[in-house]
DNA sequence: TTCAAAATGCAACACAATTCGCGTTAACAT
DNA sequence: ATGTTAACGCGAATTGTGTTGCATTTTGAA
């Protein structure tokens, strides 16, 4: 009933967040611990839970399983992450930092062809809709609320508001391509109306890449 | 581990579905009860699952939860609906036909903005992501698969193509409308995006209902 | 009215998930 | 190096979830 700020801790968890959490207040408290053996722990379990998602497809492992393939004790899992989403939601945000860059080459067009091929190609993996899924949970978590969710998203809004000062498109907002990309291919993916064959993924991607272009000149023209 | 076949068709299951099941082919193994005591059992659960949502908002209700506030055995509960996901997409279907209607006026940016703004302030609602997170669920399910979410969806998107034709939009598909607009709102209030003051709700929603209108043009005049 | 069986209620049951107390290991500040 | 204590491992206890067999009620049709 009391032990939240743990659990936000290591939502948020990338390395540099733990390491920054260890320099603030937590000080007063007593020391944290962060080197060593809790890495290795938390890397064990990251290892294992990506391992499950990738045998399982989307069905989410639950924190049992992780344990058990880990080597890591539930117990001690349990007292990291608390509960199975939060576990998950660490993973996802670490998973799609990595694989799903965010390109600036000045080009919108060019820049937002590679992504989303990229984004639409990563829903098809097991496991694809795993971090809309982790979002979603977390979003509808009164314990993280939309404040923590805001944190979780900025990063990558920001990166985008870089594409888009790259290449000088003034029209559009991080958001607006939060609206026209992912949120399409998230929920097209959703209901399966993603094309499964390669060349019809072109013009998918195509298709929403001009709806960005098409909102951008309209916005040019109608003042 | 057999018993699937009950499962989807309450999954289904509105009022003339489960009448339509009743005179099919379930006559071979033996007959069905639709009347009397199981709509009333039915009811009684549907009506313990929305109060539920409407005071703990995003959480959803476990299936004891459930029985204890209907007053309907929780066995009963677990035969009929198998898992607290089915019955939650049950009750999710059924309140989005009631609540969320398609307007079919051949106006198609009074259409547009009618329905998007019932849309966003559906999603404001206590329980707002609940059909989304209910969808999400049946989509990693693979027991459903990409064939039963299609057929899930598939009445809405005959209802978009409705209000496409009135208006001569021939330009535009059911699916851009879920991509351009059903998608956007939805993620958008997940990530908590979504304007809280009632002025700003219009120009969201105006600015939504513009995008469509953008790729629209865009479309006519790029050939 | 009468009857076969579908649907429900009930309680015991099996099993998975989560927590707890406590002893042990190992960071890391000194 | 050395001491403090955070983090971990372990197993038992607790709680929650889902299942099953059987008696009872109720439906729908003969």
């Amino acid at each position: 009933m009391s032990g939240d700020e743990r659990s936000t801790a290591t939502t948020q968890g990338s390395e540099e967040a733990t390491a920054g959490l260890a320099a603030d207040d937590m000080r007063a408290v007593g020391n944290t611990r962060p080197g060593g053996r809790t890495a290795r722990t938390r890397a064990a379990v990251h290892k294992a839970v990506r391992e499950l998602i990738e045998q399982n497809g989307e069905t989410s492992p639950s924190i049992l399983e992780v344990a058990a393939r880990s080597g890591v004790h539930a117990a001690t899992i349990y007292r990291r992450w608390r509960t199975p989403e939060a576990l998950l939601l660490d993973v996802a945000v670490e998973t799609v930092n990595e694989v799903s860059p965010i390109p600036v080459t000045g080009d919108l067009r060019a820049d937002l062809t590679a992504y989303t091929h990229n984004l639409v190609t990563s829903t098809r993996r097991p496991g694809g809709l795993g971090f809309l899924n982790a979002m979603l949970t977390a979003a509808r978590n009164p314990e993280i609320g939309p404040t923590g969710i805001q944190e979780l998203v900025a990063p990558r809004l920001s990166h985008f508001q870089r594409m888009l000062d790259a290449s000088g498109a003034t029209e559009l907002t991080p958001l607006d391509l939060f609206g026209l990309v992912l949120a399409p291919v998230y929920l097209g993916a959703m209901i399966g109306a993603l094309p499964q064959a390669p060349d019809q993924t072109e013009r998918e991607v195509a298709e929403i890449v001009d709806n960005v272009i098409a909102v951008r000149l309209y916005r040019s023209s109608a003042h």
